[in-house]
DNA sequence: ATGTCGACGGAGCGTCGA
């Protein structure tokens, strides 16, 4: 199972890399986000004619979540929050050979500034997480819960700590309370398989923060016992960074055997 | 803190969100 996420800051922008990603790696599930289109603008033509079958929970200008995956995708669910208008969450099954994994892919709220009311709304939406994620642990099938959680979780995912104390995507409530996955048992795949490496997922557009590498690493894999057992690698491809109009995430992976 | 993006409304560029 080789699995990748990538927040791609429109799929309207970025189909013709998201084509590219398809073609050149052999990937059996990829989940989107921040599509920034409604469910029935999205490109399904485009990505359905390369042989993927896709699930798409889109929103007019904002957010939107898709899973993109060569094998069936079954039990699609797309309310986390009771009454929730935001599209930042897709669950499903896919099933490869029989075998099926359960698979969320979430777009965390970014929160704006620590103090503001959408900062609750980024509490709210990690407290809902975590109650789904501990149910959803006690099926048989291994669980990944990947996507932009908009948190860097340790002071090694940023460039730094010092600087960005404030940050919304790093201030010591939000890393705390996305640790509380850990807690139930999820355990990050990069942090894993590269304890000491500092490589980040995201960089601003502004300030030629991709030039002087100012990112961190706020997009993640996370896996239940069951699914760390199968890792077999875990990486981010920086250099979709590079490319002309990029997003300002680059895809994230992990294989499992 | 913000030098950049992208979508939108409405048709030029300001506003919102990130």
């Amino acid at each position: 199972m080789q699995l990748a996420s990538w927040n791609v800051n429109s799929i309207k922008k970025r189909l013709g890399l998201v084509q590219c990603l398809l073609k050149k790696s052999n990937l059996d599930v990829l989940l989107l986000q921040e599509l920034k289109c409604t469910t029935d603008s999205f490109p399904f033509l485009e990505i359905e004619s390369m042989g993927y079958n896709v699930r798409v929970h889109g929103e007019k200008s904002y957010n939107g979540v898709a899973c993109i995956s060569k094998h069936a995708i079954e039990d699609v669910r797309t309310s986390l929050i009771f009454g929730d208008t935001q599209a930042r969450y897709m669950e499903c099954l896919v099933i490869k050979n029989e075998k099926a994994f359960r698979i969320i892919n979430v777009y965390v709220p970014n929160g704006g500034s620590i103090d503001s009311k959408n900062s609750l709304y980024k509490i709210k939406f990690f407290d809902a997480l975590q109650e789904r994620v501990h149910d959803a642990m006690e099926y048989d099938e291994p669980l990944i819960v990947a996507g932009d959680y908009n948190v860097a979780l340790y002071d090694i995912d940023v460039y730094s700590p010092a600087r960005l104390t404030d940050s919304v995507c790093f201030h010591i409530s939000m890393r705390r309370k996305a640790r509380e996955l850990f807690g139930l048992g999820m355990r990050d795949a990069f942090r894993l398989l590269h304890a000491n490496e500092r490589t980040f997922s995201w960089w601003d557009y502004r300030a030629s923060a991709w030039r002087s590498n100012r990112g961190m690493r706020i997009d993640n894999i996370l896996l239940s016992p069951l699914a760390v057992d199968m890792l077999d690698k875990a990486y981010i491809e920086t250099f979709w960074r590079n490319e002309s109009e990029p997003s300002d995430h680059v895809p994230i992976f992990c294989k499992l055997h």
